[in-house]
DNA sequence: CTGTATCCTATGAGATACTG
DNA sequence: CAGTATCTCATAGGATACAG
């Protein structure tokens, strides 16, 4: 429903301001950091995600949806099955995400995670975070 | 004023979400970018920053000093003179904000800035962002 | 020039309960 | 399992005016 634009006057957009405006928020960058490994479903995601509730968990995945950043995938069985993964789009925000972690780490003193692996989408990571 | 660190309960702290406190909010990515070339003054700040208001400005200069991730030099000359700058902490965000800035401006159709010059510290760009 | 001081409001986001 | 539906609240952020 957010408006990706929503300068009111004849304000230049900002290419740092549009890019906030796609991945800001309190939930959207941590969503994407865990989509980094490839499919997750719905309840993955919300027990990754420690602290989140259904509502702002589905919201910010509808968010991403529109932005095309993300696809869901629907599985018509009982019980349900929904599928998130990075797009492309999405996908070419990894390196930042990951870059923006990793200074993240290093601010709280915490070792790095990638500083010896090059390849990263194959890593399956669980540190709770 | 900020605390780094709220999250209530025993609840893991998450370097992604860290980050975004750091640097999140609706001008702060902004402010490190044009503060990326060098030293700024408030004025300055406050003509490239479209659309920002004194008060937004100072408040989030002064968050990101508290964060160590700018420094503020008074001169004490009249008329007043204050200058900002990364410090190196702020300045290994560069690279980071310099990449979603490219993300930004690939998905709203503008060209690269940074695609051919490695350097980018030396450049003066003037693009009103 | 470099900010403060007020006032005000939209909305991001949590808690809780319920559903196909 | 994968979500909705309400209700509520704090606060990020804007407008405007003033100050050293």
């Amino acid at each position: 429903m957010k408006k990706v634009q929503k300068n009111n006057e004849a304000d230049t957009v900002c290419a740092v301001d549009y890019a906030f405006q796609r991945i800001g928020g309190k939930h959207k960058g941590r969503v994407i950091y865990h989509l980094r490994g490839g499919v997750k479903r719905y309840g993955e995601l919300r027990r990754s995600l420690t602290g989140i509730t259904p509502k702002m968990l589905t919201q910010v995945l509808r968010e991403l949806e529109q932005d095309e950043l993300i696809t869901r995938h629907v599985y018509l069985e009982v019980p349900p099955r929904v599928e998130y993964q990075l797009t492309d789009t999405g996908r070419e925000l990894l390196p930042f995400i990951i870059l923006l972690s990793e200074w993240g780490r290093k601010q709280m003193g915490m070792p790095s995670l990638y500083a010896c692996q090059p390849e990263l989408s194959s890593l399956v990571i669980e540190t709770r975070e």
